[in-house]
Formats: C-alpha cells, sequence, structure tokens
DNA sequence: GCTCGATGTGTTATCGATATCATACACGAA
DNA sequence: TTCGTGTATGATATCGATAACACATCGAGC
C-alpha cells in the first residue's frame, strides 16, 4: 500500500514517544538536558516515522536558513566563474551552508528581485562575485537589513562590507617577466577592452612591467576585444601573425583567448613554443589545451575559503568594519615560452 | 542613521496602510477582490517601508518553496555535468523555479543526509542526474512522500518515476557511420570501462554498428580507461599510436578523453585530421580544441527542458504513471574525419 | 531535615503569511 | 421592499519548530 504523503511533524513523533514536543526538539537539537533512555525512545521514533524536521518552520522561528545566496554572472560566459562557483560550492558546504545562485545577464534581469528574493528566503549571507551591474544603493539597503555581503573580484568599493580581491596587475607583470627573462623583447598582448578596474589592471601590469625592462609594448603588438570569447582570441592572433615582424611571444588575459589564438596557430601550421611563445591567464583551460601552455592561475579555493572564512568571522565576532583581502596570483609554467637566449650565462 | 534591523512584517504594512493584513496578501499575491483605491494605498506602504514577503512563513503555510533539489556528480569531473546544471537552472527559471543542488562525491556522501536535507527544505521536486549511487529504496521513499521526482540519464528504473534518457547507442553508431562513409577500416575506440548502461550503450552503438558493415572492431584497437579523465585519453591515444599500423580513425566516448588523445597528437607531430582521423562525444569541449573536433552532440537544453516538462505536467495533471522520454543525439561535423576513398562515386 | 543546584520534562506563546469564515455594502431583479 | 449576488474588507486559526518558563525530582552539603 503506498502511504499517503502527509508530512509527519515534530507531535507525531511526540506521541510515539510519549514525551513532549519540547523534548523532540531537545533530542534533534542536541540542546538541554535529556536522558540516555529517553533520548533513545526518542530516536526510535524518529527513525520509525522517518521524521524530517521541518526547516521553514524552524526558520521562521528564527534558526539560520543555511543558505547563501550568490549574484554571479552566467556560468557559461566563462569557464572561471564555473571553478569559482564550485569552489564557493565546496567552501561554504564545510561549514553546513548551501549555495543558492542567482545569475545576472548582461543584457537584462532584475537585480532588485533578484535581491528581494534573497531577502524573503532568508539568506545568512549574500557574496557578490565578478563584476555584475548591481547599484551600489542597492547593496548598501541589503547591509541595512543586517545581512552580511561579501564581494568577490568586485571593483565596487563600499562602507563595511567585505571584499576578496585578486592582484592582477602581478598576474599580468608575472607574465611580461617571463618574457623578458627569456629574451623576448617582440611581444604581443591580447585582453578585453578595459571596461573595468581588473581589465585595466592585467593591461597595465603588462603594458608597465614591459616598460620598466626598456621594452615598450607596441600599439599594432596590443588587441583589446569586446568580450572574453574563442572566436576573439582566434581573430586577434591572426591579426598579430598579419603583420611582417610578427611577435615571438603573445600574452592573452584569458584562457578562452588564449584556446582561441591556439586554434588559429593551428591553421597557420605553427607550434608553441617553437614558433610563438605563449602565457594564458586564469589556468582554467589551460591545462587541457593541445598543447597545454603557462598560465597565470589564479589560487580559486583560496579565494572561496578567504570569502567564506570573512563571512563566518564577521558573524562570529559581529565585527562591523569592512575587511579587505587581496590574494596574489601565480604561474603555472608549462614551458611554453621559448628560450631566445644565445648563450646561457651562468649566474 | 543606520536603520536596525528590524524585518518589516506584513503587520507592519497593514498598520502602515490602515487596513487589515488580509488584505496586504491580496495585494501581494493578486488574490481576492481588492479596491484600485485601497490596491494603491497598500502598494504605496509596500514601496515605502520596502516590505519583502517571508517566504519562509508562506511555504510553511502551504504555498510552494519553488525550489527545485537535484542530486548531482560533483561538477568538475566533467564539464558536460557544468553544462547540463545551466541548462537546467535556465529551465527551472523559465517558472519561476530555483535549483538547490546537491553533490554526490564517488567516494562518500551521505545520500540519505543530502535526500532527508531536501524533504526538510520543501523542495517541490527531486531531480536526479547522471549516475550518483543512490539506492533505489531511498528513492521509493521519496516517491512515497509525494515529491515529484525526475531521473536524468540514470539507468535505474522505478515505478511511476519519470525519466529521460539519451540514446547513447546511437550517438556511438553515428561516429562509427562516419568513419565507414569515409573510407575507414583500421579504427580505434576510446571509453570507460563499462560500469554502467551508459557506458555499455556508448561501446556497444560503436561495435555493432562496425561489424554489422564488415569491419570488426578489433580488441587492439580498443582501449578501455578508469576514469573521463584527460591523462587517460593521453595515454589511451599512445596505446594506439605504439602499434604498427595504427589506426586512421578514432572515437572518443567524451570530449575530456579527446583532449587529451589530442595532446598527445600534438606530442607526436601527427594532425588531425590529415594523419589521424577523430570524433569525440558530448561535444562539450570539442569546440575550443585544436582543432576543433567532430563530436556527438546531446541536446542538453533539450533535455533539461524535458526534466522540467516532465515535472510540471505531472504536478498539473496529477498523473500518476512513470513516463520515459529518450533523447536523440546528432553529430556536430567540424571535418576532423579524413576522406580516404580514392575515388568519390556519384550515387 | 532542609536548601540549593543539577537534571529532566511539559506547556505554550511565538515566528509571518495565508485562507477560511464572517461581515457589510451596493445594485439590480423580483 | 426584499432578496440575492458581486464586491470589499476584517478577524483569526493554522502551518511546524522553538525556547522561555514552569514544574518536578534527586542528591549533596549544611
Amino acid at each position: 500500500m503506498v502511504s499517503i504523503a502527509r508530512t509527519i511533524r515534530i507531535q507525531d513523533v511526540a506521541k510515539r514517544a510519549n514525551v513532549s514536543v519540547a523534548t523532540i526538539t531537545r533530542v534533534v537539537n542536541g540542546s538541554g538536558y535529556v536522558s540516555a533512555r529517553t533520548r533513545q525512545v526518542v530516536q526510535q521514533a524518529i527513525d520509525d516515522l522517518g521524521y524530517v524536521p521541518n526547516r521553514m518552520a524552524s526558520a521562521l522561528k528564527g534558526k539560520s536558513t543555511g543558505v547563501i545566496g550568490t549574484i554571479n554572472p552566467s556560468l557559461d560566459i566563462n569557464p572561471y566563474f564555473v571553478q569559482l562557483s564550485a569552489a564557493l560550492d565546496r567552501s561554504v558546504r564545510e561549514y553546513g551552508f548551501r549555495i543558492l545562485s542567482m545569475v545576472v545577464n548582461r543584457e537584462q534581469s532584475d537585480e532588485v528581485g533578484l535581491i528581494h528574493e534573497l531577502v524573503s528566503r532568508m539568506v545568512d549571507a549574500i557574496f557578490f562575485i565578478g563584476s555584475t551591474a548591481v547599484p551600489e544603493a542597492l547593496i548598501q539597503s541589503i547591509v541595512d537589513r543586517g545581512i552580511p555581503v561579501v564581494m568577490l573580484e568586485r571593483p565596487l568599493d563600499i562602507r563595511d562590507v567585505d571584499r576578496v580581491t585578486v592582484n592582477a596587475w602581478e598576474g599580468s607583470a608575472m607574465a611580461a617577466q617571463k618574457f623578458l627573462a627569456f629574451g623576448h623583447t617582440n611581444i604581443g598582448y591580447v585582453g578585453v577592452r578595459l571596461r573595468h578596474q581588473v581589465e585595466e589592471d592585467r593591461y597595465e601590469g603588462f603594458r608597465q612591467t614591459l616598460l620598466r625592462n626598456g621594452v615598450p609594448l607596441e600599439a599594432r603588438n596590443t588587441v583589446l576585444v569586446e568580450e572574453y570569447e574563442l572566436t576573439h582570441g582566434y581573430n586577434a592572433m591572426r591579426q598579430l601573425l598579419g603583420q611582417n615582424g610578427r611577435p615571438t611571444a603573445v600574452f592573452l588575459s584569458s584562457d578562452i583567448l588564449a584556446a582561441g589564438a591556439l586554434q588559429c596557430l593551428y591553421d597557420a601550421h605553427l607550434r608553441v613554443p617553437d614558433d610563438v611563445s605563449l602565457i594564458g591567464y586564469d589556468d582554467t583551460m589551460a591545462s587541457t589545451m593541445s598543447p597545454p601552455i603557462s598560465s597565470v592561475a589564479l589560487p580559486i579555493q583560496e579565494m572561496a575559503a578567504t570569502t567564506v572564512d570573512l563571512f563566518l568571522e564577521r558573524k562570529r565576532e559581529g565585527r562591523k568594519a569592512g575587511k579587505v583581502v587581496r590574494i596574489e596570483p601565480h604561474l603555472v609554467d608549462r614551458d611554453t615560452v621559448k628560450d631566445l637566449r644565445a648563450t646561457v650565462e651562468r649566474t
């Protein structure tokens, strides 16, 4: 016989165990005093009935929902956000939280509505990921509601809000240094139009590092595309190859662009690093390419862990002021930069 | 002055608008009769106070939570599941639902606990994605609780449970046919150990199609690896290349394996399709490879939409019996199969 | 023997939204 | 005029878990 779907309430368990509902809560939540004997009887009743406490009622009464809302760009834009989301998910799970992800499309999306929904679902915190278009006043209103907010890799600087940022400048600088160290002077840069601080930093870190070492980044070697898209990487590389005196090394400010560039090189029968040296950025796809290319890696799991830590710390200590943590990237070297130095000097 | 975080309740709005709470609900939910005048006053009060209805209370009183739980393997195992998850998310959002994703690791993970959590959160449905290890009895208990269940690409066949399956047999068959049509007879197969129906189908579809056309799949040309991992694809390809009379065409039962294989070919200075023809499966990474390779594509968005449809239909019509929908894959041809036919005959 | 604190259990108001039930007015038909 | 029906609004029990409060028992210490 199919049991008709009637939810089993704490009342039912109480009746079965011949105790009051208060005792059931105590057993379930491990609070207050319960004798070993009673505890066992109650547990038996719970198991028999297949009782599962109703979290809605619990949350309504004041206990936390254990849900953290995230506002992030669509995941199919860039594998970087996929990995970041997965890392965040792992991190919050460690502390018993779940993620409720809200996607903001570039084009439309009613951010106010999304935030309101998170509020209505009583999330314990809201994480903003990447550069989505959420007006500052709206974020302020969340803070005023007493909901902890953490910004992950977002330009905005709001009073009393915690932030995790990445040292993008330094990341690009590492790539530049690698090229310089191996004797390259004719160097290309492929990035995305400088619309946010992040793009700006990646560009400047690269340009300035070259410049400081006496290698100005030539305009004809600089390609800024509209989006982080494969075909843009392809076209950018074609543009760089098209000129006489093509660069011997090219830095791409995202792996997705590098993947496109690699396809272009394949079509041109050019090999990496024999014919062209390559370094990517974010290290999301680099290891799966043919060949696997060097890439500036962001410690994604660390970023996620830091984000959660900031939230937990604020919750625990009731901290009021905003805190900013800057994460340092590192270069994952897969030997895709050719050594152009005539003689290797011993230092 | 910072407003102290005190939640605004329906009561507060009622007081402000000088009406009863009942009227507020009516305005918010658009139910029952409300005069235009009152509606306006109430709306004003809502806006003034920044009132957001508490969904916990609402759910507790019997309204749906609008949340659908999913049980899926970890997303970093395979980009296929990432895309599937994103597609599902889009599909449920169209109908105002949200996804709460529960990850089951291969190694451990307390599936009972995960399901119980979904129940405690009063999800409107549960979708099972891929071949995770959830015992049949547990799923039956969900069904008994009256929660709609849809299985997406899962082998299990449970009474009264809706399912969406993929015709994996046919997918592989398409790849085989392509090879045959272009005159290949020395053909390789790289797959994963046949632990589930899916792996079995992919293998058999390929093998049988070749056989029916008089081309037996040789044992030395068949490599079954342990997992869907890049390095396994690399090693498998190396094994195939190592023998004299290496295959002229290789089918890989997942793009991630193909990506590894491609790296191997790169190292061996072999080009696709000039030296080796290649077809992948699932079309998740194929388009980003160098070169982009042909791959058997699964209509992921359609699978997601179908899953949601089955749930909605059951909900709407109160359907009781289980329904199975089979999805057909198709080959995305990127010209990575070389034409070996000496003369092209006109048909 | 009495008091006090530790232990163990029960009773019930409460969280916030909903829907049922009750009430009341207005207008047209009988 | 009266009745019925459509429109409009209010009062309140209810969903299920929690915790404050009350009460009761027991043993140790005086």
